[in-house]
DNA sequence: TATGAATGAGCGTTCATTCAT
DNA sequence: TATGAATGAACGCTCATTCAT
């Protein structure tokens, strides 16, 4: 009975999850429209807003969901043993979250949540980061006198930071690991 | 003539300006819209967008303005010694790019700019400040291995993930001082 | 077990009914709904259907039975002489029907049913108002020159009218007994 | 400057109008859709919000417009001096007031205004209904003890009341000319 | 410059009702 | 009977921006 009924939402809830993906691989994030994941998965505009409160927190979901697979990634890795593997590490994180202005600047408004009971897919990301770079730099040479949790968090800061200013102008000629290089060997360095 | 409509165009500018100004006091950055802000100057809608490209080249204004106030008091400061120092000089600067979420959200939409002639007033402070960090830490003894405008570039990414966390109800029970003084003190150590 | 089921059924409904009488008192007619009905009842919505063909069925019903009890309010007086008893006496079911703007709507295109099994409670108190008025006026002196089924409905048009006058500011200032009061003066004059 | 706008927006004004009433002709008062309107108009949606404060603002101006050609009509005719005649000229509002249930609703429920600036059209009809009413009792032999004011609210009252029943399965096999004849006949004998 | 009506795309909402289980 | 997820057709709204005068 309820098993079978959560299966219906469970179903529901995955076409419009499947249809958003399609969209957004032809058209990419911020072109998504409520109006056209409704149409192509077959359901009522009401039915999204049962399942999701707004728009942005099916991007939450999306997004979060997309970032977790780079986490899974990152976690099937050896343990980068120096600035350049780690930062080689990251990259394909930080490429998708560059991917798109729109999903940048979605990710960073979403990256904290406001109240407990908010935090969402991509704040848990945020989250799940810092415990992978964590046990990561406790396994590392890389310094010893202050916490890998430190580093960690230390790592996200420059990581945003050199994301930032792929969008800027004056710094976007150089790639993505040529920026976050020296921030990195500098904070890490022994 | 030509002097007398200058004269005129200024006052309305400054109108604009001021109206502005008022309403963000009264309800904050995020309610400002441009209709109250018109209804206030006792202009029409469309020479809003006769002084400003857009809604948000204001709030560059508004915000750059205030930030550059900021910064005025900073370079008014002698150059600090300690990382405690440094984190208490940065604080007022702080509180006002964390006073709400919009404007917090906003500074780092527009800290970098996609052309270079679109370079705002934010975009400015942000050089500007990197140029203040930089200059008081090329006369300190904190770290002599890398330079100070790469260690004023960490301070500003610290911050800037100090300040992320100021919006996460995970972290926000500490103050900003003490989530920003162990990032400093690890990045700044000699 | 048919007569379990008849009572599980019955209490069912009695609980429907209850939870929306409670609603009624606290938020009035017009903020009743159905999502609320069931939350409190402790149905689910479809059980709601199941008992009333639809939400206007229950609005009839609980309305209808509102007026029933005016009517039996009346029945239990002692025929009134004059046009100012005659008023009086009709002025608890007028303040009823004019509680709320959404009742007085609901009362009015139910008073009349499309099809003759489609006849409602509100509509049977039509009826039973006009008999009680039209035995009340076989007894009086007050006009023997048309029937006193007539004078009933001339009654109740003017009835309708002062009530229709209560929610027009052009009119409301006078209570209703003396907007009531020379319509039926007049209509009723020897 | 400002007549040249104004012309503008009567015209924009006049051609949502002019759809809505297209619309009507073809499907019907109830069938008409603000989005359909603003499609045949060639204007925008939110022109149309800042035209009608919603749709019912729209429907108030076009039926009351409606009654008031019927009113027009009233006042090209000669006093009726039999109720016969008077009747026979309230047929044509009448029939209009009932042709849709949608209508007759709608008119009720906007015949009287919760607040004198919210007066609308429709209960602007109604104040002129009661005007031609009482104008041309004044000017008849029917009834003299009371004043023509007073007469002309009772006949609006008995045509409510035979419009009203007009929708009742009990009453619709007559014609409305004969449900309100005896109305009329008993309330306007001298 | 100044005006302000018009634009417009899309979001979110509403909520009684249906229907497969 | 009971369940409750799904429906669905509008409506209303937002509000920065444009453009003809």
């Amino acid at each position: 009975m309820v098993r079978a009924q959560q299966k219906r939402t469970l179903e529901t809830r995955a076409r419009l999850i499947a249809a958003s993906e399609e969209i957004i691989k032809k058209r990419g994030f911020e072109e998504l429209r409520v109006e056209d994941v409704v149409l192509l998965a077959g359901t009522a505009k009401g039915t999204f807003f049962a399942h999701f409160k707004d728009k942005d927190v099916l991007m939450d979901l999306i997004i979060g969901g997309r970032i977790d697979q780079h986490l899974d990634g990152l976690e099937a890795l050896a343990v980068p043993n120096t600035v350049e593997e780690l930062v080689e590490a990251l990259m394909p994180l930080s490429d998708f979250m560059t991917s798109e202005r729109y999903v940048f600047d979605l990710i960073l408004r979403y990256s904290g949540a406001a109240a407990v009971e908010e935090i969402g897919h991509i704040a848990m990301t945020f989250g799940r980061q810092i415990e992978i770079l964590e046990r990561w730099l406790a396994k590392t040479q890389f310094r010893q006198d202050i916490t890998p949790g430190l580093q960690a968090e230390g790592v996200q800061a420059f990581m945003t930071q050199a994301m930032a200013t792929n969008f800027c102008a004056l710094h976007n000629t150089q790639s993505m690991q040529t920026r976050l290089m020296p921030y990195l060997a500098a904070w890490l360095k022994p």
